[in-house]
DNA sequence: AATGAATGAGCCTTCATTCAT
DNA sequence: GATGAATGAAGGCTCATTCAT
């Protein structure tokens, strides 16, 4: 149960797949060179002819070993069931900001928003492999809390929390020109997560007694 | 050499202006090769370091071109102040979408997010120029309707009504992926005007009686 | 009486022509650009293909135009034939390194400098009308001390003695990087002047009694 | 990557060394085109970037290239200490002469001279490379005849020397414009070799009886 | 007499790609 | 399985020159 996908030697193979991932995750697809990756990780610009075909092929190549890697590392979601539905939308909340924000640790965060600003040869599979599938565990969270909303209500609730989450990545420079430099990033998460579950909730607009005032 | 917007030669600096706006919304920066915008514009090639310089100086041009345009086209505040509070917001969001969902039609919609996406030689002045005094107004919406919020409340609240609009711009890409094309387009614009007015207030959480339910 | 050629306005033309001068002596005619003159002249251009046709044609203006300043300011032979024939060597020499060491002062002399240096589009006029007169001095000089030489000797004698003195100024570089900057420089010139005149003379083997040592 | 001189493909590199060599002692460093190179070569453009990394760098290596080959033909001291004081000198002007006027068999002298003219890139190399060592030869020479000269007057004595060999190189277009082509060129290099060590060892002003006489 | 605008040719450099080994 | 060498296409930029006014 090696990290090679299919066999042969786990060496020169991989190593490019690493290398790529972080050149690609740092400079986007266009503006990386085949030799910047080549020469981190020791290898002929050759080789990436040899073992994938093209710049494109290697690119599509480097997102399926990062969807492994980050599925295996925070998956969707983790809490049971049995957990509360407030605590399963907070951890759907914070989980999603932590790969969104984590950009310093490893690079399968950043190679994935990077594709998904500007989108290029790989924004389907990403699409397919990371959105929907969340999308799906999201529709149900709110299917739970209001029932009597129909697909067409609860997918542009979805899209609301998503796009929430989504912008203080996505906006990353403008808050950087706007503001201080680090304002709203990795150290603000806490709070942001609980601005933004705050505002999932009031905008369900649960019934019962008037909800919660801040 | 002159400035001036209106008189002077409609012609070879203005053609390349308007090629160029429309190569860099369609390429972005790197992308976009002189030589392209050239050729549409019918000129040669020097001409673009005769008028502007070189590239850089070309891209920058050409948004001071399309602030103006867009602000003409799509001010921001555009009800006087005798207009109801919530009749503002309407008007602030749906004017907000307006120039954000009008990407097929002209480019400068376009261009910006192209910049926004992939932080280019731009991003400052788009920031200062167009996110700069949205904010400001948006703020001054804020404070009305909730005078008790700190500074920093109302940030975090404009910054989230800013980020759900310019969402389903962003997401563009992701959103042709997930549904079918033109889903939350610009015909959807005024359902999404509501739904982002709708959650926008009730996330402001206004005091009072029990707000509208939907 | 007034400094232009023929006639005509002495405005642009000459402003052109001091400016080109400055230019060329600094940057030699290939690495000179012909904006770069006219940005220092305050004109267009097009001014400079106006008034001379292209660049080489300004070129040899520029030469034509500094051999007239140049003899009005240091002619050839400036001591009457009263002064003794020693003296007169002396001042050859001495008037001679002037012209090749005074760099920062005027531009002719580095101009012919450059020209000779890396021989260009006026080259032989240079010749002509600077050195041919020189080595014409040059050869009475000789002829008078040593009337036995034969016209083939004097032209090797005098080539060896106005070589001496282009030498240093042909090897400022050289020097530069041997020794440390501005060693036999101008400051020096009374120093090489007396060394160059001395070998000269021991070269030149005056017949009579074992000549002066040092 | 290897700096075998020797070894390895005696292929496109060493090509391109040669082509470069003789292309840059024609048109000197800036007039030169790596398409002229190439072309001459039989190259491609990209080979020069790829062996050499770009054209100032090419220009170095041909001069450490022709470093070699120069010395290897004409090295500085060839005599013996066994050989007379005299013997030496004439070698010593003989061998220098020698490499300066084989300009037309070979591009390495031409090239050296240029750099020289019109400093660029390998001055410093050149000179430390080529003329220092013959200044420390040279002053060895003259410290043997006479002395009881300080440093600073050996100094100025093989300043002299040097400048007058290197003038019947530096003044080859003067000199074909003064007179017929081809004079004071190589093939007069026996006469100029013994007029030049003649008005050497007279400029040494050496002791003992009147020195000889023409 | 003089100029702003425009042009075409050419420069160095970079890139992904292929080939022979 | 892997590589050093070589290539063609293209990119941004600069220059002397010309044209219409």
């Amino acid at each position: 149960m090696s990290t090679s996908t299919e066999s042969g030697s786990p060496t020169t193979r991989v190593r490019l797949l690493e290398a790529a991932g972080e050149v690609f995750a740092d400079q986007g697809f266009e503006k990386t060179t085949i030799r910047a990756i080549c020469s981190r990780a020791g290898a002929n610009v050759a080789a990436i002819h040899y073992h994938f075909g093209d710049k494109e092929k290697l690119y599509r190549e480097v997102f399926k070993h990062a969807f492994t890697k980050l599925h295996r590392h925070a998956p969707i979601d983790r809490l049971p069931d049995s957990a509360s539905w407030e605590e399963r939308v907070e951890d759907f909340v914070g989980s999603f900001l932590e790969r969104l924000l984590s950009a310093g640790e490893s690079w399968h965060g950043r190679l994935m928003t990077h594709e998904l600003a500007e989108p290029g040869p790989a924004l389907h599979d990403v699409v397919e492999a990371f959105f929907r599938p969340m999308f799906a565990v999201l529709d149900g969270l709110i299917l739970e809390a209001r029932p009597d909303f129909d697909s067409a209500e609860r997918e542009l609730q979805a899209l609301s929390l998503i796009g929430h989450c989504v912008f203080f990545r996505h906006a990353r420079p403008i808050l950087d020109v706007l503001y201080r430099p680090q304002r709203y990033a990795r150290e603000d998460l806490p709070r942001l997560q609980e601005h933004i579950v705050t505002l999932f909730i009031r905008g369900l607009d649960l019934p019962g007694p008037c909800p919660r005032s801040a």
